[in-house]
DNA sequence: AAGTTTGCTTGACAGCGTCTATTTATTCTA
DNA sequence: TAGAATAAATAGACGCTGTCAAGCAAACTT
């Protein structure tokens, strides 16, 4: 039995309107904000009618939603990479790299990072997949608190652990601390230098 | 020479409208986020027309402004009532309660602390009050870093500090910390055992 | 050949921020 | 005391927004 193709083929099949939209709602919000993400304006820039997005999203949080499990899914991706190294480096190699991979995250991907996070843009509640992609790089953080403080990992310590890598982002990303790398070279100095500080408070001194 | 008070006297003096447009978008944020407060809800809860807002404020911005102006400012105090306590208590009491104090004031005003860190909601460099009263709360950050760490006190702990606090209110608040306090007392007791753990790392032993 | 489904397009609606213009009550000035 | 100036609004219009309701043409199923 062949794939089932029904109905009326796309203009142009090489195109994939879904996929375009998804792209630049992404570019929307990194330049101005979810407010700068309107329906209109997302099939202004994929060239077509106002209309065309409701056939592949209910709503404009829906494209919002989209975007925000998938942003979730990435981030457990960068954290599983990190947190992967513990096979191979030490405890404070491991703490320093998955600190460094959820600020690089939210850096590169600020549009997203920025909603990830507002219920009020994004209800986690009203969208399972969001709420899965949550779980998952939840549990990538919670790995990485087992990690660093092994059989004494108790809740308080995991949620040290979170809010020291989530206000760090926010702080690079939209704070006082924003703006002031001229490479992303310099942005991996500073999260190196601020890492090994953290490193020092939090790792016990016998894995030093 | 008397006080200058020219032009048409207000409908009802007991009234200040300005006043009043300020509380109810405070409350609008609070509600449902920057997106629900809109210059025409505004003025619909105010009981005026929808270009009255106009007359006070320049246009939605400047509300938003002004609130996070107050916002910063009423930030800084709470921090500061904190970190005067350095005068009669230890370190680890002042940092667990300045840390408590910056919690505490985002769950209270979760609105306005949401969007204070949101340049593209409000940006500080087109609002020099925002601006100014966006130091003062970092300066009394910088303050509590200086009690903790001594003449030891330098950039990266500052950020460190900053980092834990900021990111332990935005996890409280829309994170998956979220939502879990029945009570106050819940809440206060849940902040006393994270600063505790928080404070074993950071403040130097010789403290204790 | 008839009917169903897909991938759109067209048109309309109320609500939004904000520009422009107007009204009214007051007080300062000449 | 007349009139100019000003504060505190009001009234209407504009283009923009999200989204509801239809319609239509091409491909597939039966």
């Amino acid at each position: 039995m062949r794939t089932k193709i029904l109905g009326r083929p796309k203009a142009d099949p090489s195109r994939d309107l879904r996929r375009e939209l998804l792209l630049t709602s992404r570019q929307l919000l990194d330049e101005g904000g979810p407010a700068a993400l309107s329906m209109r304006e997302v099939a202004r820039r994929a060239a077509c009618t106002h209309q065309a997005p409701y056939h592949y999203f209910e709503n404009r949080e829906a494209i919002l939603a989209s975007l925000v499990a998938d942003g979730f899914d990435a981030l457990a991706a960068c954290l599983k990479e990190a947190n992967d190294l513990s096979t191979t480096q030490g405890v404070r190699a491991v703490l320093i790299a998955s600190a460094a991979a959820y600020v690089n995250f939210a850096l590169d991907q600020p549009g997203v990072f920025r909603i990830m996070f507002r219920p009020e843009v994004c209800d986690p509640a009203r969208f399972s997949a969001v709420q899965a992609s949550g779980v998952r790089a939840r549990d990538e953080l919670d790995r990485l608190s087992g990690i660093v403080h092994g059989s004494k990992a108790h809740a308080t310590m995991a949620t040290i652990l979170w809010a020291h890598v989530h206000g760090l982002a926010c702080l690079l990303l939209d704070g006082p601390l924003g703006g002031q790398f001229e490479s992303n070279e310099e942005r991996t100095q500073y999260l190196r230098t601020v890492g090994e500080k953290f490193a020092d408070l939090v790792v016990p001194q016998s894995s030093h």
